[in-house]
DNA sequence: AAAAGCCCCTGGATGC
DNA sequence: TGCATCCAGGGGCTTT
């Protein structure tokens, strides 16, 4: 599910809200995809100073180190003051003072990890690897033209390796090669110039025009007050296979690249 | 070293 | 109605 505009929009979502909370309890479901590699109750009484984000990954800031927090394919957060019963896919509660804030995983892709700081494993085997913040400064047109002449891999798959610029998902991928007007399949080293300037705006424009929207809710999104995107609504070739393009009427097309869908359209996006 | 493939897991949609 | 198959916002690990 959740891109980097999901997880930003969930961000935006609590993190006034849960700073300053204490721990007072801390329950864990079925196993997520890692061990959260502290015990719980090492945690209970310490606070939560903020929240920041990463990539596709959410940084709570404690007092005594940070969680990080990723909502895998399935996951979504909720923090409320109700205390409604778990169900069987909420797998992690922090239940604070504040409020409890809650992981909802069918699918239990999402993860849950303790590293005494930002600096120290696990989190630096998590995060180490990542790429630039797209909507950052650090996400500059020279920097992103030479990363991309080092790759020989179709483009579509080189924005979701997220080792160039992090946050970039199965949807706005698609969206953003779009925007562009460049085709997915289109090796990355083979790109123009000026084609890489337009890559680069459009990424930025789509990922902040979708956190605007509240992000895309495909299935089951929603941020941690329970809210629902729409940037969906508004998406130009993602989940649209044989409809008619919004620019030009042709069928969008769907193929499969590293075992995911990927959608264009074969006239606007022509190479 | 880089690129391509394989899994992890559950549920909903579709087809027979 | 029942059962099999395919597909889904990710990404780490293994194999080429």
């Amino acid at each position: 599910m959740p891109e980097l505009p999901e997880v930003e929009v969930t961000r935006l979502s609590f993190a006034q809200r849960i700073a300053g909370a204490r721990i007072e309890r801390v329950r864990m479901g079925k196993p997520l995809r890692w061990p959260l590699g502290i015990s719980p109750d090492e945690l209970v009484g310490h606070m939560v100073l903020g929240v920041r984000r990463r990539g596709k990954y959410l940084l709570l800031d404690m007092d005594c180190g940070v969680l990080l927090l990723h909502l895998g394919m399935s996951g979504s957060l909720s923090f409320s003051q109700d205390r409604a019963d778990p169900g069987v896919h909420d797998h992690f509660d922090l239940v604070t003072n504040l409020g409890t804030l809650r992981l909802h995983d069918p699918r239990r892709f999402g993860a849950v990890v303790w590293a005494a700081s930002e600096l120290d494993a696990p989190a630096t085997k998590l995060l180490g690897k990542l790429g630039v913040e797209p909507l950052g400064n650090d996400f500059d047109l020279p920097r992103f033209t030479s990363a991309l002449g080092q790759k020989t891999s179709p483009i579509k798959q080189v924005l979701l390796a997220g080792e160039l610029v992090v946050g970039v998902g199965n949807i706005y991928a698609s969206e953003a090669l779009f925007l562009a007007g460049i085709r997915p399949t289109t090796r990355a080293n083979r790109l123009s110039r000026p084609r890489i300037a337009r890559l680069h705006k459009a990424i930025r424009e789509v990922l902040a025009k979708a956190v605007e929207k509240g992000g895309s809710t495909l299935r089951d999104f929603s941020n941690a007050q329970g809210e629902s995107g729409y940037f969906q609504l508004e998406a130009m070739v993602y989940g649209r296979a044989a409809e008619p393009c919004r620019v030009c009427a042709t069928p969008i097309k769907l193929i499969r690249q590293g075992q995911r869908s990927t959608f264009y359209c074969p006239v606007c996006q022509k190479s």
